[in-house]
RNA sequence: UGGGGUAUAGCCAAGUGGUAAGGCACCGGUUUUUGGUAUCGGCAUUCCCAGGUUCGAAUCCUGGUACCCCAG
């Protein structure tokens, strides 16, 4: 199998992040083509399919910029290294980022392979983090436009696969992409951004897990014991939710809204607490998974970094310590508010995205480690 | 069934003669390639029911009904 050079696939989601990458690619001089990829089988019926209007899109595009546009399922895999995890950690009690391992296991991985046997040597995204060399070797870095960063999505995939990567709007901020599309009469240029579990779109959550996860109600209590209303089940929920808790006014409690501040899974019990600023719903100090390092080994020195421990939130001061299993301990300057277990903890150096762990568990200086 | 009290939206709750505050919940929009957060908007033509007084009633009067408390 040889590579024809300068010969790049790109990833065509129908969005318009992705159309303009193609698009740029050609202007650079690349052989592009691109990739449609389905990786959601399971039809409930309930939303019409959009993957439909964004083949249709992806496929307009392709026909205004000339090129070719393959399609491919890879629903099997997505299913199976994916979807499998994310159930396990909601069964778990955790919140799984899905997206992250969608990307290190699919984008990254099944996706590059079936690049390299359409002939391509490398892979393009519209993802909005850039390739660049620091220290000597090829880095993970943040986007230009901080606002729409994309590296917290990325920190799981290796170094290698990274490297054959091309990452055209990651130098660009979000309305010149958009201008761009327009310049040049794209079909998605005014399309509004996708959101919800990448492949799968947008949905009412809890409907959307109650298909996979069945119902296991039982009470919410307030930390001091106190009944204050009833759960459908502890995998629906996540730490610093507020909605769908069904709490309304109560005789001898403050007008204050509630939010989950634990899960007892002992007693299958949800706890709230009341107020947004509870101090309850804070932690400083966190313990990962072992981590995937961008580099493939953890950075040469120890101590401050900044992470982040939800995608869009501003980078905040930590010191990081590497643990023996291949975790990382990290201790914030300031408490962050519901840092939550099955999230990820991404780290970084300047605008180097390090990599990240799976967060284990969460304390305060003042407690004792679990 | 003796005495006292309370009935206002799904919930908590202002309003005691001048045309139904506010909060929570819920629903919808925005933000967002996870979940969540945040933000904006919607949400009682009617105040337990039936009569009456009044230009005007959630507010006053009469009679019901329900619940709560004390007494038993």
């Amino acid at each position: 199998m040889t590579a024809t050079p300068g010969k790049v696939i790109v990833g065509m989601s129908g969005g318009v992040d992705s159309s303009v990458s193609a698009l740029l690619l050609l202007e650079q001089g690349y052989q592009v083509e691109g990739l449609f990829m389905k990786n959601w089988d399971e039809d409930d019926g309930t939303e019409y399919c959009t993957a439909k209007d964004d083949l249709a899109d992806a496929e307009a595009v392709c026909e205004k910029l000339g090129i070719r546009l393959h399609t491919a399922n890879f629903a099997a895999e997505y299913w199976d290294n994916v979807f499998e995890h994310f159930l396990a950690e909601y069964r778990a009690g955790r919140t799984p980022n899905p997206d992250i391992l969608c990307n290190r296991e699919i984008k990254f991985k099944v996706f590059l392979e079936y690049a390299e046997m359409l002939g391509a040597d490398k892979i393009a995204t519209g993802h909005y983090v850039r390739q660049g060399v620091r220290g000597g070797r090829p880095r993970l870095l943040k986007g230009i436009d901080v606002n729409k960063d994309q590296s917290y999505f990325l920190h799981a995939v290796p170094e290698a696969a990274i490297a054959r990567t091309l990452f055209p709007v990651g130098e660009l901020e979000k309305p010149e992409v958009r201008a761009v599309a327009e310049r040049h009469g794209l079909a998605t240029a005014k399309k509004k951004d996708s959101t919800g579990i990448c492949f799968i779109g947008e949905r009412r959550f809890r409907d959307f897990l109650q298909q996979y996860l069945p119902a296991q109600p039982g009470v919410i209590e307030t930390p001091e014991g106190d009944v204050i209303g009833e759960h459908m089940g502890l995998m629906y929920y996540t730490l610093g939710q507020r909605q769908g808790l069904g709490i309304g006014g109560l005789a001898d409690f403050p007008e204050e809204p509630w939010y989950v501040a634990a899960k007892d899974l002992e007693r299958n019990v949800l706890v709230a607490v009341q107020g947004k600023h509870h101090p309850l719903l804070y932690s400083d100090n966190l313990a990962t998974e072992a981590m995937d390092w961008v580099a493939g080994e953890p950075p040469a020195r120890e101590g401050r970094f900044t992470a982040k421990t939800r995608y869009r939130q501003a980078d905040v001061p930590c010191r990081m310590q590497t643990l023996a299993d291949g975790g990382v301990e990290v201790h914030f300057d300031d408490p962050q508010r519901a840092v939550t277990p099955g999230q990820s903890l991404v780290l970084y150096d300047g605008d180097i995205c390090l990599g990240g762990g799976v967060i284990r568990a969460t304390w305060k200086a003042t407690e004792p480690a679990a």
